[in-house]
DNA sequence: CCTAAGTAGTTGCTAGTGGAAACAACATCA
DNA sequence: TGATGTTGTTTCCACTAGCAACTACTTAGG
């Protein structure tokens, strides 16, 4: 009753596209949805996989990546949207796992690079391949080939107007 | 090149599908980029535009579909898949801000229902216009019918997968 | 050279989150 | 009636993340 009540207000209240609308709104809760029940999913396969959480991969992955495995502090805070002082906490956690050393930036004396320690790597090879085995497991199969390059396509459109709002564009 | 590494290892030790799997998860990662920054623009409007924060969100469309408007403590916190202590805590909040009252569950003694008020209906009917209105000029133009159609498909197909394996299949 | 201004990174403080476990009030069943 | 289970709250704890203050360094301008 209260759901009538609602899609009858946006039917009545919404000017611009009279029916397709609501049901295209439809298609992003579904992946609001499919989005939570998946990353909880991979919380849970690392953390029995590997006891790390999901939280250090972004870090790990852009280490990894980068010239040398190493960045410097402000570049990886950049890199994963974060201040500096969480991206300074985080790296202490890293360090204390052993997974990450701070060394001098070279030229410039205040600088200071993160870099992957020899099990820093492996550990971030191991994560990945969790990571990347609970998308083969739980996404993958769901979807076909063209249906992917759909969603791939779609998605990026949206992350592009998104990111533009946020002011910054890329 | 060490992302070519990656997709190598992909390669050899997955042994089911040999190519489009990489591929496919691709657009995993697009969806992820596209709900994390909608999300954020999500928030963005609903504090300018309102204040509330979009946690929020869910409890109050919960009691606000529900009968009377109101629903027991542990149903409510069910529904949002939360713990009991978390919930006491929300409904705390938004009691604080006049959107919810507690009364008591008429036949059990122990029970107690939150109840939207008057402020809490208009604060919900508020909050959903601007997250429909985000969802309205971020997502549905970048997508025709067709092409919302593939992403519910997928993403429910999905969010199914994940569920059963969390224990709760629905 | 020396001072002023700016930048890189860290730290203290604060507010907030959320789970586990203990708890009080009540229900149910023997 | 007592034993057991349930409901919701509370206490305690660990963790998160931003802001602002701070140190150490660099760079620009006199």
């Amino acid at each position: 009753m209260s759901d009538s009540d609602h899609s009858r207000r946006s039917a009545t209240l919404v000017p611009m596209p009279p029916r397709p609308t609501n049901e295209r709104r439809q298609a992003w809760y579904a992946a609001v949805r499919a989005h939570g029940a998946l990353t909880e999913v991979m919380e849970q396969r690392l953390d029995a996989a590997t006891g790390m959480p999901l939280g250090w991969y972004d870090v790990l992955v852009n280490l990894y990546l980068a010239p040398g495995h190493a960045l410097r502090m402000s570049e990886l805070a950049d890199a994963v949207l974060m201040s500096r002082s969480w991206l300074t906490r985080r790296v202490d956690q890293l360090e204390r796992a052993g997974l990450v050393e701070r060394c001098s930036a070279g030229d410039d004396g205040r600088g200071v690079r993160a870099r992957l320690t020899r099990e820093g790597k492996r550990a971030y090879l191991k994560l990945e391949r969790v990571h990347s085995s609970a998308i083969d497991s739980h996404f993958v199969p769901c979807a076909t080939p063209a249906e992917a390059e759909v969603i791939e396509r779609v998605m990026n459109r949206v992350a592009a107007i998104a990111r533009r709002e946020l002011g910054r564009p890329e």
